[in-house]
DNA sequence: CTATAAAAGTTTCCATGTCAACCAAATATT
DNA sequence: AATATTTGGTTGACATGGAAACTTTTATAG
């Protein structure tokens, strides 16, 4: 509320620098992805979740018994990671890990009752905190967001 | 290439579930955000940086004189967080830290010619990163995604 | 004009994400 | 068939981001 006053230096006028438009957008999503990180995670931590092992627990959930790799593309995560927060979800039965019958490599990866439990409690106050920081956006914005998201997202994936 | 032999289970079928729109969005923009913070990091590090403290000299270079609290407002960052990339960047002579004159509780940060070296090789190879990234969209949608991103963020600011 | 509260930064502790090296199973090569 | 390469997953070292407690300066109260 003071800013304006404090420091009337010109410094700050001189041309905001638009910056490239691509830029830009790394530079907003960076910080929209920090933000929400830091915010999911409060979210989830009542559930005993950090955002990333919901974020493991959801697609596992949603998407039947699948493989780390696969978690891992889907979701764009480190290998290492993935198989870390596997080691946790297991750990506290949520999950059930086998080795896929035809490909020694593979653990295939599902849900346990337990799990679905937690998933249910977990999503719904994911939901609930999403719902506050996206009503900014009309119905007509957010589906316009999801559709270019998904588009850059799925760029991402192969470079 | 395979995956969709490998697994014909139609366990994958089972509806996608949408799942509302708002998760979907949250979801989309923590999966951009890693990603691109891991791509980024990668990118800032040929000159010593992290993503991060490349965002704080950024908005030190580009809005002069700045206090940490200032900078921690505007990029979304944790105070203590700020605190320690400050610390880099100054050991490294890249930003100066003066107290700020009408209030001792106030440090006024802003950049040394070393500082602004750096971040100009820096803020290309960032740019032309970007570039790479974002070049899936048209002009327009970027537009449209910068329009909608900052809409989201200005929002995030006071929650 | 002291005493209390608030604000800006700092420090500490902890969890965790990343990278690189590694292991084991499966493919490819000869 | 035997070896080499690739692939999925694991492990360990390391740095770092976040929450909370703490310090110091400023603002408020009585």
């Amino acid at each position: 509320m003071k800013n304006k006053n404090q420091k009337p230096a010109n410094r700050n006028e001189k041309n905001p620098l638009p910056s490239e438009n691509e830029t830009q957008i790394v530079q907003l999503l960076l910080k929209c992805g920090l933000f929400l990180q830091r915010a999911m995670n409060q979210v989830c931590q009542r559930f005993g979740l950090k955002q990333q092992q919901f974020s493991v627990l959801n697609e596992i959930v949603l998407h039947g018994p699948i493989s780390q790799k696969d978690l891992g593309e889907k979701l764009l995560f480190e290998k290492s990671n993935v198989s870390k927060i596997v080691n946790i979800l297991s750990e506290k039965k949520w999950i059930r890990v086998v080795v896929a019958p035809h490909d020694g490599r593979l653990t295939l990866l599902s849900e346990t009752p337990e799990g679905i439990a937690v998933w249910k409690k977990c999503m719904q106050a994911f939901h609930e905190s999403s719902s506050k920081f996206i009503s900014v956006l009309s119905e007509y914005e957010a589906v316009n967001v999801i559709k270019l998201l998904k588009k850059l997202q799925k760029a991402f994936k192969r470079k």
